[in-house]
DNA sequence: AATAATTTTTAGTCTTGACTAAAAATATTC
DNA sequence: GAATATTTTTAGTCAAGACTAAAAATTATT
């Protein structure tokens, strides 16, 4: 099949897959690493207001020490603000790097559950890594092949900088009657969880009664006959609303 | 929002962007890397019979010093077996990723295609990156949800081990009428060009004449009026067969 | 306010996978 | 078949991004 003269074969690896990547980068790539901080960075935001090595380091499940490295590269290529010591919080920059992946991500959550079937509670993690990997053409094509979804199959929107209505269902009175509107925590164990017990996007449910700190939640879910019961961590990242949208 | 207690927030990141994947890996994961280098050793040897360190080096557009210490890294997970300065060979083990690799990658394009409309050239790219962070299942989904292409856009076989009956547009003699089968150089340049002339998959051409040493072919391409002439290297990354099938 | 506890940062390693330059092996040429 | 050219390997660096242990800063306690 080889012959002498055609030694010299053509084919050659894409430049995105070479190696060399690595060094060009400077000029204006991302790594995954710096992409998946800085979207931790904005997800860790939305829970609370000042955001501390200690989190971010819990949140990747690395050491304080990686995270104070990173920082600093965060910090330099301008997608942070950091006070040693007092936290950080992301620039202009930072957000809008955040919501384009934000956006990457839940589009194709959807592709893989609408399109390929996988399981809902699977997703997260694939799109995790997949995000980092798409241009904007191509989310913008899953948007236009699905037809325009507004949320990933646990809820959460399409485009992060819209604000819903949805509260934690942590904060409903007893008597409340609501509907899950979205589940913050994407985790394969959590979402298994969530959808053991019912409580996916979209489900009516009534609190029944909690206990005096809040501890423990017992509601009652539509299309279930016994209780739910339910603990502080768990209702705290399930949000809802009122009833049915 | 944030209020005292709950400042502990449960979101995590999945392990698989969690950057002890890497440690982790030590067990049984394969780098990106080790799976591109796995990959294109197997593609050299569909086009010469002993694959050189410089060959790899070339086709990786590397070092041939990274390329010694990566069949190092090969050889000692029993990917390759390395004869220094001879010449390396895929294990079975080593063909047998690149298989699954090729059929992952394949079925990647055709989603890219068929189902997210990129277009034909600039899919091959993409799917070098994400053909290896996608599963078994994934891919069997992919191949479920479009009913089963037996090629890639490019007309190469899902399954690499399907031989077929093509051969080289180069090895064609004057006044044979054949068809374009597939296109082995999936870099963009390369097919920006085939597709300008034409020579896409099914397109039906007669050789019309060929310089003494085969450098230069002339052909009728259906469905254009004038004359494609083609150097040796386009030739040998065409490959053809008799007549629409 | 002084001490203790906690959190964050610094300092110094390690691994992966690139690099260059020099040495060794193989091939080619006169 | 000795001398030259080419290819491959070895040796030694480098950057990214993780780690641990120790030092520094902040917060909490009495």
């Amino acid at each position: 099949m080889a012959t002498k003269e055609m030694r010299d074969v053509q084919l050659r690896v894409p430049a995105t897959c070479r190696p060399k990547a690595a060094r060009d980068r400077e000029k204006h790539e991302l790594t995954e690493s710096i992409e998946e901080y800085t979207e931790g960075i904005y997800r860790l935001q939305e829970e609370m207001e000042v955001v501390s090595t200690g989190d971010i380091a819990k949140y990747m499940c690395v050491s304080p020490a990686s995270v104070t490295t990173m920082l600093k590269r965060l910090a330099e290529i301008n997608l942070v603000e950091h006070t040693p010591y007092q936290g950080v919080r992301l620039t202009t920059k930072g957000e809008n790097l955040s919501v384009s992946l934000l956006r990457k991500h839940r589009l194709v959550e959807r592709m893989l559950v609408d399109f390929l079937e996988l399981p809902w509670e699977d997703v997260h993690d694939l799109a995790c890594k997949l995000e980092h990997y798409i241009s904007e053409d191509v989310t913008d094509r899953i948007a236009k092949a699905l037809n325009y979804p507004t949320t990933c199959p646990h809820g959460n929107p399409v485009d992060a900088t819209e604000k819903d209505n949805a509260r934690r269902l942590a904060e409903c009175a007893v008597g409340e009657r609501v509907s899950v509107k979205r589940i913050s925590d994407e985790r394969l164990e959590f979402l298994t969880y969530v959808l053991e017990i019912g409580l996916v996007p979209q489900t009516p449910l009534t609190v029944k009664a909690r206990t005096p700190f809040g501890d423990v939640m017992t509601l009652r879910v539509e299309g279930r006959d016994d209780a739910v019961a339910i603990g502080r961590d768990v209702a705290n990242s399930i949000f809802v609303c009122r009833e049915e949208q």
